[in-house]
DNA sequence: AAATATATTGCATAATATTGCAATGTGAAA
DNA sequence: TTTCACATTGCAATATTATGCAATATATTT
């Protein structure tokens, strides 16, 4: 039997049962439990169902699109959410652009902290539904059908109603000179929106995007506290941005 | 059985009992008494419950959970959602709150249906975000992690900067004297808002739930302009809606 | 076709979660 | 206060899961 098909079929033992056991689709799929799990790892990462001890259950009502992790899975990416961690403190009003990156911070975030996070995310709000000590505020606006996130001018003014300690701000660009760029204006307006609100502002970013640029203007350099990036900040060469105050890390 | 499915039942009995009785709990559920005081543990840190000695009673008035609420009445819904579906016309601004039946409305639209639709709803827009010719403002706000929909000051704030045509209201109850009237405090305000702002409002009710009440106050019943049931209008003895004004569907 | 990568699967082992039990602590009613 | 029912804690037994590895199958390139 293709792997597809027993994919399938567990889909279709969750829709008509709401639930699977663990033992039972061994059996019936003639596969070791370890293939039963790993297929209900892959099917619950892609947010059609949730893996819990011993089986699965039917999952949110959230579109899978919004649970997709696979995107968020990377090495680079993995390294940068673990170290943005440390930035974050139980207590704290952390508020958050869309994106994968700033999405890998969140499922990186240990399950009882207590935070409050702000965002336009729809992904990240899948991820924090299950956290018990997490309150969120989501920002309307309008749906913006790729990015999975809202915009415009709802969006901003919605922005200007908080002060959040903490901005993590997943980038396009950065550049010493040319500062904060990113690749649509409506986003560009939402991160400045973002970073102005905040006390301390984090960016995230793979090193290759740094000393690039994009059409859209956020903000500058200086307005960021910290670049997190994924290689070891003592191989890198980004002593002008050391020189401007910002922290590598 | 799956500790999840325990849990589940234990919210079901407390749904529909107010309490539950941890000997009764273990005897019906073939665990220790130590696993179901676990289990209430549990369910009381993420507020589904408040444990008390011996057991537990309902929270705040217990919403059942989406994920649960949406394989219930499923047919029922279905019908309704149909005949709503004659209520929506192609370019208008529809607005609509969260719930199971506003959602299965949604999930009955035609795919290429033009439309801007305004929610609360995260399911809402999960179904909608890859329909090409919707336009979603999504209000922000507080996430109310068991009905997935955002309520709160900033929620009812946005609403009001909305004009819509028609309002689709999944109602949880209504009475010809008592008017609507809904099952949490905060989900009440958001749908009279919804209401205030629109020029033309659908109740979405199965038939059980008209006559009866809850405890927050949304609306007079003439503030409605039509209830749309199940069941087949020249069957039911509505009259009273009817004499009030109220197209009965 | 052969060679090479890549994916899939099952197994062994270590890590983790769940559960029941026993000992001890605590609050409330008689 | 005393008693008793319930709650809490620590612990051990068991079940489940994660991980690395090797064997095999499958896809891709040369």
């Amino acid at each position: 039997m293709l792997k597809e098909e027993r994919l399938q079929k567990i889909i279709e033992q969750i829709a008509q049962d709401n639930k699977v056991v663990l033992d039972d689709l061994s059996r019936l799929l003639n596969v070791s439990t370890d293939t039963v799990r790993r297929d209900i790892k892959e099917l619950s990462d892609k947010g059609l169902l949730k893996a819990v001890r011993g089986g699965a259950i039917i999952g949110s009502p959230v579109h899978p699109h919004f649970k997709e992790r696979q995107h968020i899975d990377t090495h680079h990416k993995k390294v940068i959410a673990q170290k943005a961690l440390e930035f974050i403190k139980p207590g704290q009003v952390i508020i958050l652009n869309g994106g994968t990156t700033t999405t890998a911070v969140i499922a990186a975030l240990p399950r009882d902290i207590n935070l409050t996070v702000v965002t336009n995310s729809f992904p990240v709000v899948s991820i924090l539904e299950d956290y018990p000590h997490v309150t969120v505020f989501f920002i309307g606006g309008e749906l913006n059908k790729h990015a999975y996130s809202t915009t415009g001018h709802e969006t901003i003014e919605a922005i200007r109603n908080f002060r959040a300690d903490v901005c993590l701000m997943g980038i396009c660009s950065i550049d010493l000179k040319l500062g904060l760029t990113g690749f649509t204006y409506q986003e560009s307006l939402v991160d400045r929106a973002m970073i102005e609100t905040s006390k301390y502002v984090i960016a995230l970013s793979t090193y290759d995007k740094i000393g690039a640029s994009d059409p859209y203007y956020v903000c500058a350099a200086n307005a960021i506290d910290v670049i997190v990036t994924e290689k070891d900040p003592s191989t890198t060469d980004l002593s002008g941005f050391k020189e401007a105050g910002i922290l590598i890390k």
